[in-house]
DNA sequence: AAGTGGTCTAGACCACGTA
DNA sequence: ACGTGGTCTAGACCACTTC
């Protein structure tokens, strides 16, 4: 445990047990250094901690205290499909069902559209309308995307700045209901991923998944 | 701008620009503070950043690269629901619908259950069950919840130190389609969230939108 | 105006893990 | 074994913002 760690713990303590109660203004650094016999960089690398977690708000010359929390905020992860199918212990298959590339208008040269099925143990698990940008990654036609879905290169090829990640629910249209194996009007959990490197926006997904089968998890940072 | 945000974000353009390529080494810290005529902590809080968005990957003795990514990590960050609607530039209304003290079962405590409903312009947004451990927290028997839902008051009067949520979708079912006026089997967001202090579970809340009006929004660290 | 937190430096020592 | 990143220290200066 680092020193660092042990401080933290010991103010997380004490915002719990309600030494340092909601709202309450919290020792100064220079006491805090002393009273854990700390350099400062180490009590300020603690107190950074509970400040990204949003437990603790500081002001210059206001000095800092247990902050009244207004939302909650956490990390979402979204692992590659074939890794979150594989670690619940299932087996992975993947089908490619379209590829078409649109031609460009203009100047502009064109996009990919793929669309992708997911299985977990046969039974489909994701659907995913995927565009990928051809201006920013002519790599990506080269690519045949029919063993592995597109994401797998994607993510291990091509570096991403930005990601816009949008969780919806929404009723399975005939298609759909059809392709995953469920009824029409039954609920899905959508996940739409925008991807962007700089300015350039790489690539769009719309994941579908039975509501049945899917949920996303997200914990506290 | 700060030193270490002007060297992260030449960091940045040369993995974009593929001066740094996906999987390659980069230079050593010492070299960076060379080049960058930067003290070590300096450079080291730009690779820091990068490190926490998974764009480099730090190994002792082997040095670092940029990362080959095998997942998304992006921040969710849920307000308050009243200040959600508000943002949105609608007028905020509640009704508490149900509000029942659960009986201890031998030594514990019971729980507080309560089912509220929050609107936007009068039309129903959010259906939320409520369950709040009156063994930790006591105080919560005493709040009316007529006015102002849970949340408003928990947030603002209680800590917590994790929190886990789970997003799904789910049917409405024909009591649920009642109380948000949409049509059985129409499609709902559910964000289930639990509150823990410690090892106390605080509360669990079960948050029913319309898919319609609501989705969850990230970006990414 | 003054005290707080924010940034940066220079240097030391440590621990891990690869070469 | 040894070079890398990880941690910590002591101190300086700055900038914000409240007193």
């Amino acid at each position: 445990m680092k020193r660092h760690d042990e401080i933290r713990e010991e103010m997380l303590r004490r915002i719990n047990d309600g030494e340092w109660p909601v709202g309450a203004d919290i020792p100064h650094e220079f006491e805090l250094t002393e009273e854990f016999n700390a350099s400062r960089g180490t009590v300020r690398r603690a107190l950074s901690t509970l400040v990204e977690q949003g437990l603790i708000e500081r002001r210059k010359r206001a000095g800092s205290r247990v902050a009244r929390r207004t939302s909650q905020t956490s990390k979402l992860s979204i692992p590659l499909i074939r890794e979150e199918i594989e670690n619940r212990g299932h087996d992975y298959s993947y089908r490619l069902l379209e590829r078409e590339v649109m031609a460009g208008t203009g100047a502009r040269a064109g996009l990919l559209r793929l669309t992708c099925l997911h299985l977990a143990d046969g039974r489909p698990f994701q659907l995913e309308h995927r565009t990928i940008n051809l201006d920013v990654l002519p790599g990506a036609a080269d690519q045949p995307f029919r063993a592995a879905g597109p994401n797998e290169w994607l993510v291990r090829e091509v570096p991403a700045t930005r990601v816009i990640t949008r969780i919806s629910a929404a009723a399975a249209d005939a298609d759909t209901a059809e392709i995953l194996s469920v009824a029409e009007r039954d609920p899905l959990l959508v996940v739409t991923r925008d991807t962007f490197l700089g300015d350039a926006h790489l690539t769009e997904a719309r994941l579908s998944h039975p509501a049945r089968s899917y949920e996303v998890t997200t914990v506290s940072i």
